[in-house]
DNA sequence: GTCTATAACCGGATAGAC
DNA sequence: GTCTATCCGGTTATAGAC
């Protein structure tokens, strides 16, 4: 199922060229509206060898995401390196999110319900997209654990996905916003990384023990499926 | 953009054996493998008279889903007379989502992408699936609002869209679910209907009153979008 | 003016020759 | 590994029937 690896080097450059012209072609038209006809001509290719490289036009788009994912990466390291308050790290790291895919933003609402799709090979929580979300989990896992906030460990071991699927929501949530400059999901982004790094503090408290053993343990339910 | 209303007879008969032949067919064979010419087949008419009736094949199902809801609304309808507990009602509410779509779910995943398409007519926050949405909403509004549980009104202000929005996820770990008699969706229900329950009594706490306000405001602020 | 039907169009995907 | 030709299904155009 994986995308046909290049093993000669005149594969290499026809591989790229098609790629390059697909992610040129979903910035510049959407995707919807960027045929596999059009990428192929863009490339000097033909449609015939586009499919050789990609299965589907949904492969173009997983690495689509890698590449975003290269991009927020790099954004957010010195911050990394040099931040130690969790919910400035926080805060960094959602924020280049939506900073980072700003440019896609045209693109972004039709590749999501590609990717929402449970039968695509595309979703987040299948197989073929598990690298690349252990990947983002384990950035996660890093904002928190290279932060100078104390942390119960039952919580720690859950932070890195829940963090993932925060994000998640902060996309979906982006997608829609309308607002000028997306301001409005820079509020939200925030105002809730602070609400979570207080929450956590809060975990703590006697009266709220039993609920949080509770909500770990369905957490960790759910996640071993 | 609403679909044509039928106007005489002739036309109700042949609207509602295409929406028939579709629902079926969409259950049969799911729906990616269920062709608009397999639907007008059925149904006895042409292609173009579907076309006539329902703009798209998206448009068969968001009444689909309102299917659904009316058999929903119609399973519960004696729990919600009879029963006081709001734990219980909530429970019994949304274990009846997914008893009632138990007969779709292969059909699910693909009906969940196209829903999720901002793009999307059926996209459920947006102007077309509004009547539907505001139904299912009012719908939890009773299921709070008729239970004896004493809640905040700031927090009974929020609780039925957020309800909502907590059935739009439970459907999506349902559609993921492959345990037999989807008994790990059920355990999840049953555990999160209960810790929700839980949580607005907590919600008076003295510690919790701060984030409670940000909370809450800041879901008012989303939802007027 | 409401419905029905047929014939295209378009784009994702596939087959198979070279 | 590259190409052309073709399939298939959602959608549209449009001609006619009631």
């Amino acid at each position: 199922m994986a995308v046909a690896a290049p093993k000669t080097r005149r594969g290499e450059t026809s591989r790229a060229a098609i790629l390059e012209a697909a992610l040129d072609l979903f910035q510049e038209r959407g995707y919807d509206a960027t045929t596999m006809r059009a990428i192929a001509e863009r490339a000097g290719a033909s449609l015939g060898s586009s499919y050789h490289y990609f299965p589907s036009k949904e492969h173009l788009v997983l690495e689509f995401y890698r590449h975003t994912h290269v991009l927020h990466a790099a954004a957010i390291a010195p911050l990394l390196a040099r931040e130690k308050d969790l919910a400035t790290r926080l805060r960094g790291t959602i924020r280049a999110v939506v900073v980072t895919c700003e440019p896609f933003h045209a693109v972004a609402g039709s590749i999501f319900s590609t990717v929402a799709n449970p039968a695509s090979p595309l979703n987040p929580f299948g197989a073929a997209a598990r690298p690349l979300r252990d990947e983002v989990i384990q950035l996660y896992a890093e904002v928190v654990s290279k932060s100078d906030a104390r942390i119960p460990s039952d919580i720690m071991e859950m932070l890195p996905l829940t963090l993932w699927l925060y994000q998640m929501g902060i996309l979906y949530f982006w997608i829609f916003d309308r607002s000028p400059g997306r301001l409005r999901t820079l509020e939200v982004i925030d105002e809730t990384t602070d609400l979570i790094v207080r929450l956590i503090g809060l975990a703590n408290l006697p009266v709220l023990r039993g609920s949080r053993k509770r909500v770990l343990s369905l957490m960790n339910a759910i996640a071993s499926t």
